[in-house]
DNA sequence: AGCACGCCGACT
DNA sequence: GTCGGCGTGCTC
């Protein structure tokens, strides 16, 4: 009698374990690793289907197995390596594997399932062991520049693995950089080779897809975060496109991030990894910092840069230059950080928008009449600092300069894109772009002129990431001006501004790397984050973790949240305590509400600092 | 998740 | 006496 180890997909820490079934001799051709089966499961009348992990001659079990019911796929439809990272990226984010289980598999589709048939008998190419090289490359900053694009430097790659038999994974933030990576690949010659893994797309294409990268054939697979748990045979590379972008960051629990799954399935599979942006992420400075990345430039003509001072948003020179380039039938750009008709105050004395003094965030006048701080929601005199006490509301959101700007442009054709538009491509005339950080529509040719607006504001954040996640969003922008083009940004001043000047996002991130170092705080060390909503809870937690881990620092509470950091050395064990904790008081919890769970872990929260 | 088991209050 | 509330615990 054979016998299956079988795990389920879910969230339930009761399941997160593998269950023995016997296969029926019927079904003993059928079964093998990665099956998809339907068991029975407990008194539930319907079978519960899950995945075949080990097949074994006997089973450590006490009492009589029950059998496997049935096969619900032909194919093998989860890899010993997408089991196994699984399971390493349960265990780093204190999770459970049942929770990936399905990012790593998608939902069965019966009619894609049925018409499946592999386009060839999978050729076994042995392994290599080859040493895995891990690189981060700074591509040309000018989209104009075609040889030094990321997607022409990842096709390059992509293309060499394929040459040798060896499979790649590439991964974008989304649906904007998969579109540019997609027309790249869909028009070379590997067209043929690349298969989309998207949440968005149908569940028959996601089933179909799956299972072309599950056959064995070397393959392109592409995707957003989520392709990062793909099937791929004889894995030769992962490219990561713009790490940093907070859509490589899985949004529910086990919160875990396509940079580091990345680099624990490079450690796995003993695969290339290379990441790629215009600006990195803290992390991947670090790495490279400490010598585990190796950092290739591909140096690049830079834009010229003008630094306004002015406390307006767009001042005189900015008018009449956005102007000017308009009428000469265009692309200019301007990019803001607030969508909508966000408001503020102006003094109606010196004139000026009042700023909150820790962060630079524009005060608005909160429903309760009271001066505010919209990011760190400090109450601030009614008084200006000039004396004056009156003031005037004006808008500052996207939409509200989109109506403006209508108004003092006429002639020109003004569009507003963000994260809610899908506009991705604009034709190139006169048009004026107002958009939010990450929604600039590309334009052939490029912008002719783009305008930081409110690059005070992107900095002056009180977040930890704030210089960080601005670079990253000009640098992105930027990459989308014109050979002849040019970019103004308004309201940065002292070093920074010579940096910038200079468009150096790398020195800039790395000198912040380096301040936060000196401070302890990531990315030289890790953030975990347990949030509740149960208060009894969290503070049993927050003096059991305090106990167990006398290292760790507390550096953030609220009524529902405590954050520690930790050292990345500890990483483990730190993962390991806190899974025992959250699982032993959970099960204790007198707040337990059915079906919702009692704590939230991240391991790596990048918000909550 | 389901589903049964089990131990207290209100009912023909 | 028994019906049924849902807290507790198990499912190979």
């Amino acid at each position: 009698m054979r016998v299956a180890s079988i795990v389920f997909a879910s969230p339930l820490p009761q399941l997160s374990k593998e269950f023995d079934y016997s296969i029926p001799s019927s079904l003993e051709e059928k079964v093998s690793f990665g099956s998809l089966v339907a068991v029975p499961f407990g008194t539930a009348k319907k079978p519960k289907t899950g995945f075949v992990v080990a097949i074994k001659n006997e089973s450590s079990f006490a009492k009589e197995l029950a059998e496997v019911s049935s096969v619900l796929s032909e194919s093998s439809v989860l890899t010993i390596e997408q089991y196994e990272l699984c399971k390493a990226i349960a265990k780093r984010q204190a999770g459970l594997v049942g929770e990936l289980l399905s990012t790593a598999v998608p939902k069965l589709s019966v009619r894609a399932d049925k018409a499946f048939s592999a386009v060839q008998p999978p050729e076994k190419i042995p392994k290599q062991v080859n040493t895995a090289r891990r690189t981060f490359i700074t591509p040309g900053l000018l989209d104009v520049e075609e040889e030094k694009r990321w997607t022409t430097i990842f096709l390059k790659i992509a293309s060499a693995n394929l040459a040798e038999g060896r499979s790649v994974i590439i991964v974008a933030p989304d649906f904007r950089d998969l579109e540019v990576l997609e027309s790249v690949l869909t028009s070379s010659s590997l067209s043929d080779k690349a298969v989309r893994i998207s949440s968005e797309d149908s569940l028959t294409d996601r089933w179909k897809a799956h299972l072309r990268a599950s056959s064995g054939e070397t393959l392109i697979t592409y995707g957003t975060r989520g392709a990062v748990f793909a099937p791929s045979s004889n894995l030769g590379a992962i490219l990561i496109w713009d790490d940093g972008d907070d859509s490589h960051f899985e949004q529910g629990a086990p919160y875990w991030n396509t940079r580091d799954v990345a680099l624990t399935r490079s450690e796995l599979e003993s695969c290339d990894i290379v990441f790629a942006a215009h600006s990195p992420s803290a992390e991947a400075s670090r790495l490279i910092e400490i010598g585990y990345l190796q950092h290739e430039v591909f140096e690049s003509s830079k834009p010229p840069v003008r630094i306004s001072v002015s406390n307006e948003r767009l001042d005189e020179e900015t008018y009449s230059l956005i102007s000017k380039i308009l009428s000469s039938d265009k692309p200019v750009l301007i990019q803001v950080s607030n969508l909508g008709y966000a408001s503020a105050i102006a003094c109606l004395k010196c004139k000026e928008i009042r700023r909150c003094q820790d962060c630079n965030t524009a005060l608005w006048i909160d429903p309760n009449k009271v001066a505010r701080c919209r990011s760190c929601k400090n109450q601030f005199s009614s008084q200006c600092e000039c004396g004056g006490s009156n003031y005037r509301s004006i808008s500052v959101g996207s939409q509200a300069l989109t109506d403006q700007l209508s108004r003092s442009f006429p002639e020109a054709n003004v569009i507003h894109t963000s994260g809610l538009e899908r506009i991705t491509r604009i034709e190139r005339k006169g048009t004026l772009v107002i958009s939010t950080p990450g929604a600039e529509p590309s334009v052939s040719g490029g912008y002719e002129l783009i305008v930081f607006s409110d690059s005070l504001n992107m900095i002056g954040m009180p977040r930890l990431r704030a210089l960080e996640n601005a670079c990253s969003k000009w640098a992105n922008a930027l990459a989308k001006i014109s050979k002849t083009g040019r970019a103004i940004y308004v309201g940065i001043t002292g070093d920074l501004a010579d940096q910038i000047r200079s468009s150096n996002f790398h020195e800039i991130v790395h000198r912040d790397v380096l301040e936060r170092g000196e401070l302890g705080l990531p990315p030289s060390t890790r953030t975990l984050s347990i949030t509740s909503s149960s208060r009894d809870d969290l503070k049993i937690m927050k003096e059991q973790l305090t106990e167990l881990l006398p290292e760790m620092r507390l550096v953030a509470e609220t009524a529902t949240t405590v954050a520690f950091n930790y050292s990345i050395a500890s990483g483990a064990e730190t993962a390991a305590t806190v899974s025992r904790s959250a699982s032993d008081l959970s099960r204790a919890s007198k707040h337990k509400k059915p079906g919702q769970r009692v704590f939230f872990v991240n391991m790596d929260d990048n918000k909550v600092i």
